[in-house]
DNA sequence: GATGAATGAGGTTTCATTCAT
DNA sequence: GATGAATGAAACCTCATTCAT
């Protein structure tokens, strides 16, 4: 199984979204890896804690040392991957997109879906609780806000622009051009990760038809 | 309240799947209202029986009377949206919009769009429910399947295949053409759902926006 | 055991305090016996409703129909007694009293003394529970003070003053009379109730001997 | 907070029952005192040793290297307080009453009442204690029965039998006179210490008021 | 001596489901 | 058909106590 590697994804989130310091014990470790799992097999609500526990393998009482609560569970490992959803990589690197006067769309089009279909690949299980558990939970819907912070949405802003003044795409609100690129990329990998492995799939084909799907659609005509 | 409306239109979705009427009982809507309402607002894990009898105003034995499960009320209510969010109105109309030459591609999305969108606001709840439970439930999944018929599938594949043919749209597989376009519709929709009441969102132009990036993103060169 | 006389007792203190109606169903009363009982020998907090449920011979879930929380049955248990030391017969017969010239000091303290050694030999347990759970519940010091009604207190003023005026007891406030008077039958019913039955104890003698105490401690000299 | 102030007068306690001064360690008063606060606060079984530990500032495990359990730490903290409630000053120092002819027995009255006050404010929470728990521990009524030593009774029926004979009170059993004082003195105590601080309370006046109704209730008429 | 992570038994409470009325 | 009291399994969580460090 490969419980192990999500666990290490989600510990990389994690020091990337606290600083780091870790410092998890072997026990939460297992315990979050197990919680992890079944979360996203079951649903939270449907999981229980004895199930967690023996997965884990270790006591029941020892889940709740740790987290107080089975929702306090769920924030802890929910919490840093919300950052990391919300925080794409054009926050970290936008800078130099926007000094490299070389760059153009197709180029940024291309990383942004590259770096998201990596994101997801390794956060399949942690994306696939937050999507369920979030309409039901006002906390972290509060967690999402408060990570939506305006520095990154700025940056965005400011590379679209930055692109529509090249002459490279149309000129509409960067939300609307957000949503129409995010939508396709999104649309494209849903497709891409849901369909049943008995189903003909050409990825490269596929990613192939997307983008230029998305660079017509927004092509200054 | 509107959990009147949603029952109504339920019920309307139930006769169309079922063909006969139901002949529920004033008791068994109000059951199926209540679920409904639960389920969408806490998830079906969440939600208990009694928490339904309550809202329902019926005893929390009156519900398995009628349903041998909580489950099975779940599946009961799920069913027909099933078969009618896998059954576009194409199945119905299709036949006329091959017919008429004269409609052209953007007619149809239009059309599409227009249906999708009045299908999502009737049904929000129902389509939140499907969405949370179908991952966990194999027999929800089983159900899909089994209503992905070939029948609608190869309608639609000539409509795209008609428009194709007069050179409206560019000549991709059928499934693709239909992701993209899924993608762009479902996602402004979602937007369109999810926005909150504060944030400024004008309609009218979203939709122009979406529909001519999707006809800019098909059409032939 | 005497466990079905501690209930019934508690039922007609329950019906004199909510003027009837009783509806009480079997397991029901078996559930408030077992309680009463086991409270009354260990305390509340170290009593388990597993417990409770086995000595009442229904099913742990049966008790949380009845009783939403563990402290919800301790108060409804609780609340008809509160009411019941409080108001002392002097409420239903002080009119009588009062009316018959004839009643002197003495007769009165004899009667006082006699009813509340019926009260207590009647709720032993009760009372135990009482006292012990009084101070870790603000919830029950509240009921305390809400029956410490203005109108019988007034009841027994009049009647202490009645008896100041006849010349029979000093001239004290009212307040300190009913506390001289409280101490000393309190401690002699304490005494006879605590006193372990290797003790020799002539009952009538010491009762004889503490209204004497009182009589002459408040004698006008 | 007066914690310290407890612990200091507990440490008294202490070492006048064992003679030894102890050699507490700085950890187990703190771990002494934090446990009298609780378990006055909430009662015994209602306390956890995580709360104490807490509260002490100490590791749950170190409460448990000094007291074998949560018990026994109940135990030690009750034993020196039971000690000193059942030795009144008496014992000390009632060759020097018996000894001065001049003593009488008001004087005697006076000054039990006084020490018994003095005792009752410096440990209110260690007999708040004592109160609750007794009865639901043997081994605390064993202790209690332990400390009823013949001796100091003896001292107390001499005391007794000498105001009696020089005629200063009426001629009853000791236990009786006991009695009559006790509940008295207590009833004085008890309500004093009770009364919410919204009540007006003159107490110099409620001594003398206990005080004169326990000399006339015991005058030789 | 002190720590605090770990335990597992047991606590209170909830729940889907049954069944006599 | 409808009820709602009753059930008991299982849920979440707390607790006193142990033990390796």
């Amino acid at each position: 199984m490969d419980g192990g590697f999500i666990v290490m994804e989600w510990e990389a989130l994690l020091e990337r979204s606290n600083g780091l310091d870790g410092k998890l014990t072997e026990k939460q470790k297992r315990i979050i890896q197990a919680a992890i799992q079944i979360f996203a097999e079951k649903g939270f609500s449907a999981t229980s804690t004895n199930e967690i526990a023996r997965k884990a393998g270790v006591a029941e009482g020892t889940i709740f040392r740790h987290y107080k609560t089975k929702k306090d569970l769920l924030i802890t490992i929910i919490e840093p991957v919300i950052q990391n959803i919300l925080a794409p990589f054009i926050v970290q690197d936008l800078d130099k997109v926007l000094d490299q006067e070389y760059t153009n769309f197709e180029d940024f089009l291309r990383a942004v879906e590259q770096n998201r279909k990596q994101f997801l690949e390794n956060n399949l299980s942690l994306i696939k609780i937050i999507l369920q558990e979030i309409p039901f939970h006002p906390e972290l819907k509060e967690l999402f806000k408060q990570y939506v912070t305006p520095e990154p949405l700025a940056k965005l802003d400011a590379l679209i622009k930055h692109f529509q003044e090249k002459g490279e795409i149309i000129d509409l609100p960067t939300y609307s051009v957000i949503r129409l690129i995010g939508s396709s990329i999104i649309g494209y990998l849903f497709v891409r990760n849901m369909i049943p492995s008995d189903v003909v799939w050409d990825d490269e084909q596929e990613r192939e038809r997307t983008l230029q799907f998305v660079l017509r659609g927004l092509k200054v005509e």
